[in-house]
DNA sequence: CTGTTAGCGCCTTCAA
DNA sequence: TTGAAGGCGCTAACAG
């Protein structure tokens, strides 16, 4: 009935033993193989496993099947609210094929991130999601590369060139539309505020399509605008407040009383931005501010921040069943999300040699920081 | 040199071939028993694993020694925030003893919440880190009093009686404290705003603690100060924001020219108030809020929100060491985590038939949100 | 319809 | 200083 009833976990054997039937009969029963099997051992097992309270061990499952029903994921930081909006994504479609998830926290620290990969594939997990932290794309790389590696998707990042699949926010267009809406809005100049990219892709990325952007407005990057288009420049910290806060006036002072837009790279360099600037409120109308940021956080920040939401529940669930695909779906990944992801407008970006990547939009929302 | 560079993984059958012994000495070698080994020996079988690659795969090993070296811990919601910052507390220990976190997210449903708990066993973890979603105290306390479980420690929540050790906030004590800052700051009336307590151990007690307070200080419970003390009410409301706006504009549209302060039991409570009163804002002064929230978020929220942060990574690191005292550790769990934890406030503040009920102390942060 | 036999990769006596 | 043998709990042919 209940479980631990008796002095230890009852094995197979303790069930076979009781009904009087060989461990294979009880085997075949636990796989639904009763096929031929007598409705009446039938019934005998189901009593005697309720009756014992016995449960398959899956360790030992695996140790046979060399499926261990375990997939395991790198975090670059968990403690990150966008990282448990991913595990959130991840989970969904984990819990509806009872495959049990291995989570480790990467704490921005290459090596540990390493030994964390190595560490889940001595746990024998099936697949790995891998949201890294940045500097290990050689070693990322020669995994994939290698022997016969474990599948892996990467979340939120990738490497160049593919050797995987990826799931990513679509940061150009996301990026494009966020700069439009700042020009539409009547600012004459935008900041893109990032801490400085040590490998990571997401974070390069955007601050390229910023640039291109800019380039492609007849506005000069780090210059003043001569048509009356969006000039704009970047602006990159490395997480120092006082630094910030006097780059910052810098930039703003040199804007005399032009409407200047401050474009953060994310939530963390969003707070970095209303740290060193918190009279920021005090010049509603003439310094915008924006951010790729959670929705749920932005709204209520401040005045309300004008920001472009990743989902990333969705980029989870979408990682998730990408690497599902590789591990025990046999079947095209590129299928299996897109009939479903279609709806939400997920779209294969990018393809090499058999590796796609699948990006997720990002959306939208205005929200008062902009509208003054 | 690197792993996978063969067809398959080598097993230390392999390796003991290839050095010319047998998996018995190897077995010895990883175990560090080379006390009686010759150095030869010892030296031939580390080269032969860096050049096969070989790593101990410890799904075998668990299956044989009974302990798995992973623990497995159910979050009532991972999409929650605070849930990410304990998950890097509890990695942060678990990293250090090379553990492996198996992950759950409940869902705020209860019975996902016992399966996957169920599920979590069978895959063999050690011991178990439960943030029940509430309404599972029966199952909670069956589990813990049955045959010989596996060790758990309740995070954030407890039941009661206390049926294994549980770590939560010092939420009685920091109720109290917001509630004097709230008097201090000269509000004479204080509205609890909360969710119905599901079962959910933090909520009740938190409210139980205004209520005591309330009534402590000669105030009535939802009836007017008569004593120019701190009056105040419970508003207990079901996540409709129409209602709440209703109840809200009500409560404060009744205390007239009266200074009130909405105080929410969560984070997420009071994202529902400012979506149900954006006017706050308007009435600065008159209408002060608080929260039991982050302060990363409540800094930054609105005008800057004062709150009281739990600190969840502490919270974390405790619950883990906690329950690794009871699974390895196999000494007190009290003297294991007071000895560090004492410079953090940690206290045990309630103990029963051998459990402990450990309190984190959440910290008082004041903001622009009680100060006007 | 059901049982026998051999392992999976590792650990653990017991012998040598 | 090292092996051989048996078994952890389960699966997978191959026989009946």
């Amino acid at each position: 009935m209940k479980r631990d009833s008796g002095r230890k976990q009852p094995s197979m054997g303790d069930v076979a033993a009781a009904v009087g039937v060989s461990k294979t009969t009880i085997s075949r029963y636990l796989h639904g193989e009763y096929g031929y099997m007598s409705d009446e051992t039938k019934a005998r097992i189901e009593t005697a496993i309720k009756e014992l309270g016995y449960r398959p061990n899956r360790m030992a499952q695996g140790l046979k099947s060399t499926v261990s029903n375990m997939v395991g994921v790198t975090i670059a930081d968990i403690g990150n609210p966008f990282s448990s909006q991913m595990l959130k994504g991840i989970q969904q479609e984990l819990r509806a094929r009872d495959i049990q998830l291995l989570v480790s926290d990467s704490n921005n620290d290459p090596a540990i991130e390493r030994a964390n990969i190595e560490a889940l594939l001595d746990a024998q997990v099936d697949g790995l999601i891998v949201n890294t932290v940045g500097g290990n794309d050689a070693y990322l790389t020669a995994y994939c590369t290698g022997g016969e590696p474990k599948p892996m998707v990467m979340l939120d990042r990738f490497v160049r060139p593919m050797v995987c699949d990826c799931v990513a926010t679509n940061n150009h267009e996301a990026t494009v539309e966020m700069l439009d809406h700042v020009a539409a809005r009547g600012f004459s100049h935008v900041v893109f505020v990032t801490r400085s990219d040590r490998g990571v892709s997401t974070r390069s990325i955007r601050r390229e399509a910023v640039e291109r952007y800019l380039a492609g407005h007849g506005a000069s990057v780090n210059g003043a605008s001569d048509d009356g288009g969006l000039s704009g420049e970047v602006l990159v910290y490395d997480g120092g407040i006082d630094d910030l806060r006097a780059r910052l006036a810098a930039v703003v002072g040199e804007r005399g009383a032009g409407r200047v837009c401050l474009f953060a790279n994310n939530e963390e360099s969003m707070r970095d931005v209303m740290e060193a600037m918190p009279e920021l409120d005090g010049e509603r109308g003439r310094i915008g501010v924006c951010a790729f940021a959670d929705e749920r956080w932005a709204r209520y920040s401040g005045e309300g921040i004008t920001c472009l939401d990743q989902q990333p529940v969705l980029m989870g669930r979408t990682v998730a069943k990408a690497l599902l695909a590789r591990t025990c779906g046999g079947g095209d990944a590129e299928d299996a999300i897109l009939e479903e992801g279609a709806a939400d407008g997920i779209v294969v970006a990018a393809r090499n040699d058999g590796h796609l990547l699948f990006e997720v939009p990002a959306q939208l929302h205005i929200h008062a920081s902009t509208m003054r």
